[in-house]
DNA sequence: AGATTACTACGATGTTGTTCGTATGTCAAG
DNA sequence: CTTGACATACGAACAACATCGTAGTAATCT
């Protein structure tokens, strides 16, 4: 079992994000925060959330009425498949063009290099 | 002009790393490259770059009867794009988190790891 | 010239992604 | 019990992707 996750695709994304965020929700809810942003019908965001969970990217319990639907993974775990789909694909493996890519893609804070920096530098440490 | 170039496909991705790779090159050519790695029809090959073309990702010079294409942006031009395009849509604009989802995809080797480091002291001092 | 080879062009097909309308079921209130 | 509010299910429509076959055209060989 355990069978592979499909790469979500951009409107599972957003959703999937909204699920991370709020918790497990109703479509209705799910469907607020979605709407809020850009006008997107009920059905919509019902349907995705249906064939979402046919791919295993959400869990659905029906014990009520309104169903309830939660990420089937957490964001720390697709956010790292993403990662390494696109390292692999468009970076041939290499963490540093990744970085490189994301750093120019917009400027960095001062912080946000240094923080980085730290990261760095405890990933030296742990990983040996 | 200089509309914007839409993301690349998983197949045009493909592509267009051949092209980077090798420079400009004839259908044939390109084809060579892909077969290599898995079975794929020359017409589609084919197929593809027309539509690349198209759509601007490539440029097509067509002086020669075998037409020759080649990328309309470079390697770096486009990683930056998919970067910062992943980045927005499921970091939420966190560098951090990209870096930490792209270690953690593949154990980063020892050297990595400090090449990384130094790639960002650099940027510390450069970007003032 | 006629046959063969090396191209491009393009239509067709099957799949996936995205959106939405309509049908249908359930439950509570009047 | 009927109605209205709210839910899910599902088919339909359309666009994008990916793949390939066939047709036609230009060059080259014999």
């Amino acid at each position: 079992m355990a069978s592979e996750l499909p790469r979500p695709t951009d409107a599972e994304l957003e959703i999937l994000t909204v699920l991370w965020s709020h918790g497990p929700a109703t479509v209705r809810e799910v469907h607020e925060a979605i709407a809020a942003r850009k006008p997107t019908q009920y059905t919509t965001v019902l349907k995705l959330l249906q064939i979402m969970a046919e791919k295993g990217l959400v869990r659905r319990n029906e014990k009520q009425r309104a169903h309830i639907y939660e990420a089937a993974r957490p964001r720390e775990w697709t956010q790292r498949q993403l990662a390494g789909d696109l390292l692999q694909r468009a970076f041939n493996g290499s963490a540093r063009s990744l970085m490189l890519g994301a750093l120019s893609a917009r400027k960095a804070t001062r912080e946000e290099l240094s923080e980085l920096r730290r990261l760095l530098e405890e990933y030296e440490k742990g990983a040996r």
